[in-house]
DNA sequence: ATAAACCTTTACGCAACGTCAATGTACAGA
DNA sequence: TCTGTACATTGACGTTGCGTAAAGGTTTAT
């Protein structure tokens, strides 16, 4: 079955323009180009648009989505899988909602009184639990599921602010890898700024740092091709540099 | 109790960009500004911002939340009440997701088969449940309780197309209305025009139309304060004109 | 053959804030 | 009293995910 985006807008009940917007960011591309230039969509794009609208509706945002589809170890099934998960979480989310608003009604009746705080712990609820949603998968894609899992209890226990602080580390440890990629040494300042970095980062998800745990990680970097990926964004090359650097870093 | 945008901030979980925001656009203003020019929020307005945010949540613009919580006749409790049935059917219409999400997975397994409109129905049903969660109590405080509820069904089984089309023809019957009241002859081409215009708006709702009934409903539209209003916005005096206009257009 | 109903690209507009920048204020500790 | 830090203020520009013309080419139906 073969559909221009007209027909494909109505199918699903997006607009021709938001199709159109897909193509330019490349989140979802035409099966084919026809001659007159018209856009031509088969039965595989009925089926991503679908997983978009998925992720979509859980709040996350295109450059996500679009990060979430096309990694290659996408797995759709699974996906499906967390995808329910996320929406039963929701449920639990929407009924602390309600729970919130049946204790407003009630306190307005005068049967209970409720403290500005409280007021608000479902809103709160709501934040914290919306922070996991949009961000959740793209972790787990990136550290592996058992990383995950047992740093699962530590994440949820942060703030949107520590998570936050989190994400710049994040962004600090490829920016100083990258510079110090560079300079081709391993031992460098910088080089060993970004393997202290990367502890710094590491101790966000570990209770207890050990340098061999350190050194195995990294070297788990090189070989599994997803975290290798990672950090050869910029520079091929750099997941080994990592490692080298934080044989170093690990030796005194 | 007296909260400083940062405290009120921190109690509720917004940014203190958003409550600079809200005063900025009238939403939500300080209870006073101290020497400094400090805002200054009260109880009062930490009520106020729990009603905002709950009507938020549910993807209502700050326009219209504005409308809704400065209108005169707006009733708290009636709308917490509201706000609770629609918390509800979100619920049902998350149910309804998670059921597509669980009937992909059984496709995906093999275990049945599913076309491309089925694909997004639920999607879709999302779309219309949207669309009244947005405008339903608007239309509920415009033109009363009773008359909503009874055309409840009708409204039910309207795409979002056809809803377009109703707030379209809306409007068409307020300008007409207005262009027609400067002429000050009920009787006037344009005076009927609008009165034409206000049955084909009100067939949106009615299963049968008659002249009494269209007359009814107009004479209401005087007696009924909210009603009076909302024809009232541009010339004092339009709400009695349409039923002069109307009282001629069922003579004949 | 001509209108209606599609399609294209280009480009500006919008809500609801995020994110600086530049500057003023409150208050605790040396 | 000075100073640091954590707060506050008002601009003003940036971002996301599209909506909405504008100006034109294509397909289809009558």
């Amino acid at each position: 079955m073969e559909y221009t985006v007209k027909q494909l807008a109505e199918l699903t009940g997006v607009t021709t323009r938001t199709l159109r917007y897909y193509n330019e960011i490349g989140l979802l591309m035409p099966a084919k180009i026809n001659s007159s230039g018209y856009r031509i969509y088969g039965e595989k794009e009925v089926d991503k648009l679908q997983q978009i609208l998925f992720y979509r509706e859980l709040g996350v945002d295109l450059d996500t989505i679009k990060k979430i589809i096309n990694s290659p170890s996408f797995d759709s099934m699974k996906a499906l899988k967390e995808h329910r998960e996320k929406l039963l979480a929701k449920r639990r989310q929407l009924d602390s909602l309600i729970a919130n608003v049946e204790k407003t009604i009630a306190a307005k009746e005068g049967r209970i009184t409720m403290n500005d705080k409280e007021k608000f712990e479902a809103f709160k609820q709501k934040l914290i639990e919306e922070n996991e949603r949009k961000y959740g998968y793209e972790v787990r894609e990136k550290y592996g599921d058992e990383i995950v899992d047992r740093s699962n209890q530590k994440l949820k226990n942060m703030t949107k602010e520590q998570f936050e602080q989190l994400k710049q580390l994040e962004e600090e440890v490829l920016n100083t890898l990258n510079k110090a990629f560079v300079t081709g040494d391993p031992a460098s300042e910088l080089a060993q700024k970004a393997a202290d970095l990367h502890r710094q980062w590491l101790c966000y998800f570990w209770d207890h740092y050990t340098k061999e745990a350190h050194r195995g990680v990294t070297e788990m970097y090189v070989a599994d091709e997803r975290f290798k990926a990672y950090y050869d964004k910029k520079h091929l090359g750099a997941a080994e540099f990592l490692r080298d650097a934080v044989r170093i870093y690990t030796m005194n």
